[in-house]
DNA sequence: TATTGTTATACTCTATAACTATA
DNA sequence: TATAGTTATAGAGTATAACAATA
């Protein structure tokens, strides 16, 4: 099995420090970007210990989604994974192994490879994906719709604040 | 340097396929989920890069946090980080290498050693929160006061969540 | 000569197993 | 006999350097 992630397993609580009772809705700027950080880097430490268990290792998974919008070459795969090109080729080479990605000859450069997912890598993409969500989506399922109507902003908030 | 981390980096964007212009304020709960998981997984992936030029492994890192809040056994830091004691007695001799922790013996049982963090440890514990937060900050302060407020929100529903 | 990808080798971080000292 | 921690060794996964094939 997999090691459990050491990224930030137990940040201190965020109130720590701050007096009670302070119904104010806003905090200081600073405080907004540590708590987020906290919050962001905590939920990531759960989503990957509640999807342990993969058939797929953490840089199987990337290459896989990068994959199923459709075929890169192992160089471009690399640059987007930001590793250097004998790290793609181990991936990659267990990809094929397990029969989740297939290798092809570059029509126009003998030189570069084609890489492509199977159809059983898009199943298990898909089933890797889902197990992935599950732990997430049982909290998610348990707030109220106001903290849901927050959360689905926030995403959203967050997923253009990140886009590179 | 430390290599890139694999995980998420480039999720499919979120709304593909999803017919624009639908105005509405919520969508199915387990679309919720996913879009939280890769904003969660994508920004937690943008703060380790940005945060790179480290001086403290990601180990390292939360071990000196969990020793912010007071001295603990090295039993006890490998049951928190969720790694092996050999882990642990490693992470902790590159510690006390630097000068950020220190050892003594267990006042009532011989066999058990207490770690603490150093002055120096206590300092360079905040200048990496500092860094680590830093981009974060210029992203949320880009951002307009109702955003923010969503944000914080978010925040701590996040970490209620997560919690242990 | 420059570029794509592979092989060889080393480093980091993890784990399990065996061992020492103490309870 | 059980527990806390260390040492030894092996397994992933990464990197850089050297190489082969092609442009």
């Amino acid at each position: 099995m997999r090691a459990l992630d050491p990224e930030h397993p137990a940040e201190p609580r965020p109130d720590a420090g701050r007096p009670a009772g302070t119904g104010a809705d806003t905090c200081p700027p600073g405080d907004l970007a540590n708590e987020l950080r906290i919050a962001v880097m905590r939920t990531s430490r759960r989503l990957r210990i509640e999807a342990s268990g993969d058939i797929l290792s953490p840089g199987q998974y990337s290459v896989l989604v990068g994959l199923s919008s459709g075929p890169r070459t192992l160089g471009q795969l690399a640059a987007r994974e930001g590793v250097q090109a004998p790290s793609m080729t181990r991936i990659v080479k267990a990809l094929e192994d397990k029969g989740l990605a297939t290798r092809a000859g570059h029509p126009d450069d003998a030189r570069q490879v084609l890489l492509s997912i199977s159809d059983v890598g898009a199943a298990t993409l898909e089933r890797a994906r889902r197990e992935r969500t599950a732990w997430l989506s049982r909290r998610v399922d348990e707030l109220p719709a106001a903290d849901r109507a927050v959360l689905e902003r926030a995403a959203k908030l967050l997923q253009g604040m990140s886009a590179r």
